[in-house]
DNA sequence: TAGTATACGTACAATGCTGTCCGCTTTGAT
DNA sequence: ATCAAAGCGGACAGCATTGTACGTATACTA
């Protein structure tokens, strides 16, 4: 297991590469479709540039995703003895898919991808499960639920964003859908 | 409100427009990027006759879409009586989502296609609208849903589809992701 | 069954995006 | 201050996809 330690960047290579990423995550906050050279322009790179800090698109889009992966993490670690910790990580979640929407379906369409994907789905489950099993005592949610459930439940959320453009308004309908999600529909709640 | 009739098509004008329509639903389930051209190869049909019938993409996402609201509606009017219609429209909906689900990204990613999201939307609103209301004397629901809200739902759902293969899957899918839609996912539901 | 309108398929021009090549510029170590 | 190494940008070749042009075949009408 060789670490992979890069020496460190020069200067104006760590400007280039922070600015690549900066508007690669504003482009990909209001949509998917995102050519290259659209990423480089906007960071006032060349395509060159672009190109020997991040191989393809994959790369770029698979650093992103990381990051916010690695913030909900460190959430569920910083709440390790709170009972609600898992309604906290769960809320998080959400306000994550707010911010990178768009990104997540990028992630799902370009085949390239899968493992970065399959790596960060298994991150999310493992803190799921974790912070799940830490909740199990205080009889928050049902107890048949597993962490793939919760993963669901936040595609599901992801879903409520699709087609809705302002940041504003994905709150109010990741706020509804989470709700929705946690205490149903019916009237008379049938807790099977 | 001048009603589009047209001539009726000659025979192998109406084969081909089936076997297009049959390509494309086929390949439409399976993934989001279908080239023209390959509808056209799968349905035994030239370039040109492709573009005849239909003069882009839009037109061939539109028509299919439609037939699946129809449906839908049609669904809705059989069980005008019934307390528990909400339920069937809702399940059917579901059962739609998972059909079509790649089709209904499409529909969502392509700009031209706008106008037809918003009057496939505002269908299924008046749907959903006049079954809920309905539904209102049975108690089933929380009473302070509106038709959006629904919709929301539907959004979920099909959110929970994401990235799922097979039809087997989605269904299995599908059914969970509206168990927590309707039930939550709380051991002591507050009905709010 | 002959003629015409309609539909058909193939081939191709036009467009948009990706990823590479190459000569020039900046950085930082001596 | 000098110079090699590393980084940079613009131009461009290659590829996939869309939509059209045009000569040929098929189906309905008399």
């Amino acid at each position: 297991m060789a670490s992979t330690a890069q020496p460190p960047l020069r200067k104006d290579a760590a400007r280039s590469r922070a600015a690549i990423l900066t508007a690669a995550r504003e482009l990909f906050s209001s949509g998917r479709d995102v050519p290259m050279y659209e990423i480089g322009r906007r960071a006032g790179v060349g395509q060159a540039t672009l190109y020997r800090h991040f191989p393809d698109r994959a790369a770029i889009v698979a650093a992103i995703s990381r990051e916010h992966v690695e913030r909900i993490e460190a959430l569920a670690a910083e709440h390790e003895d709170d009972g609600l910790a898992i309604l906290i990580v769960l809320d998080a979640a959400a306000d994550m898919l707010v911010r990178i929407h768009e990104l997540v379906g990028v992630l799902r369409e370009d085949a390239t991808l899968a493992p970065v994907l399959n790596e960060l789905r298994q991150r999310m489950l493992v803190v799921l499960d974790a912070t799940l099993d830490r909740s199990r005592a205080s009889d928050l949610l049902r107890d048949d639920l597993r962490a793939d459930d919760l993963l669901l439940v936040l595609n599901m959320i992801n879903g409520a964003l699709t087609g809705i453009a302002t940041t504003a308004e994905r709150t109010t309908a990741a706020t509804r859908a989470l709700d929705f999600a946690l205490n149903g529909l019916r009237r008379y709640p049938t807790t099977r």
